[in-house]
DNA sequence: TATTGTTATACTCTATAACTATA
DNA sequence: TATAGTTATAGAGTATAACAATA
C-alpha cells in the first residue's frame, strides 16, 4: 500500500458499494419500519428543517424536483410527512414530519446505527478512531466542497 | 471524537451514502458508456470469472436470481455480455464479457477511478494511507465474513 | 425431489418533458 | 417572464410468486 490516489480510488470503488449494500439491506429489513435510504434521508432532512420546501429537499438530496415530489408523495402516503401550502408564497410547500414519521425515523436510525455499531464493536478503538478520521476526510473531499456551489439565490 | 462504535456508525451512515452518490453520478455521466453501479459490478465480476453462472453472479452481488436475470438481460441487450448453455449441466448458463463489454468496463473503471483519484489527490499521502487502512478495516468487517457463508457446493 | 434459471407482476428510484399556479 | 411544484411517461433496480427444464 503506497498511498497513491489511484490506489485509494480503487479501494473506494470496491468497498463503498459493499458497505452501502449493508446499510440498505439493514434499513429494509427493519420489519414494518421499512425505509429505503432515500426515504430515510429525506425524512431526516425535513426533521432537521421543519417547514422545508420541496426545492430545499431536492437540493439537499441532489435530485430533480419531479423525483423529489414522488419521493415525498410516498412518504405522505405512508403518513410520515405532511405537506401544507406556504401562505407567504403560495407556490411553495411546507413539509413537516408527522409524529409517526418521527417515531419511524428514530427507530430506523437507531436500528441501523445499532447494527453498524455492533459490527464496528469488533475492531479496536484505535481502528475506529482511524475510521472516524477517514470519514471526516471523505466528508471534506466529497461533501463540503459542493456546498460552495450550492449557495443559491 | 471518542471512537465509540455508535459514533463511528453515525459517521458511516452519514458519509457512505454521500460518497456512493458521487460514484453513481460519475459512472452515469460517462457519456455513451453509461453503466449503473450494479451493471458495473456484474460486468466486473464476470470479467474476473469467465463462464460464471447466473447464481454465482447473484451470490456475489447479494441479489435474487430474478433480479440478476434481469440485470444480465440488460447487459446482453447492450451487447456487453453473452449467455451460453453449459454443456456439462444444461440447467446452468455460462456468462462471458464481450469485447465491447471489456472496452466499456475498462473505460468506465478508468474514468471513475480517475475521477475519484483526482479528488483524493487533494489530500496528503498520509491521509490517503489512513483512508486505505480504513477501507481495509471496513472490508474486513463488512465483506470478508460473508465469504465464509458463500463457499458453495 | 432439488437446483438453475426465466417470466409475470409490482413497487421504488430516477430522469426528461409538458404542464399549472403563483410571483 | 421566472419560479415552485405536479403529472405523464419511461428505464432501471429490486423483490416475491409461479413456472419450466434439467439433474
Amino acid at each position: 500500500m503506497y498511498g497513491t490516489p489511484q490506489e485509494a480510488a480503487s479501494e473506494l470503488l470496491d468497498v463503498i458499494p459493499a458497505v452501502m449494500k449493508e446499510i440498505r439491506a439493514e434499513m429494509r429489513s427493519q420489519s414494518s419500519l421499512e425505509l429505503t435510504v432515500p426515504q430515510f434521508r429525506a425524512l431526516a432532512y425535513v426533521d432537521r428543517n421543519r417547514g422545508a420546501s420541496l426545492s430545499a429537499v431536492a437540493d439537499h438530496m441532489g435530485l430533480t424536483l419531479p423525483s423529489t415530489s414522488r419521493l415525498v408523495d410516498i412518504l405522505i402516503g405512508r403518513n410520515l410527512l405532511t405537506r401544507e401550502d406556504n401562505p407567504v408564497d403560495r407556490r411553495r410547500v411546507k413539509l413537516s414530519v408527522t409524529n409517526r414519521g418521527k417515531t419511524i425515523l428514530s427507530f430506523s436510525r437507531r436500528g441501523t446505527q445499532d447494527y453498524l455499531a455492533n459490527k464496528l464493536s469488533k475492531i479496536s478503538e484505535d481502528e475506529r478512531k482511524a475510521v472516524l478520521q477517514s470519514m471526516a476526510t471523505l466528508r471534506y473531499i466529497f461533501i463540503t466542497p459542493q456546498k460552495v456551489t450550492t449557495e443559491a439565490k
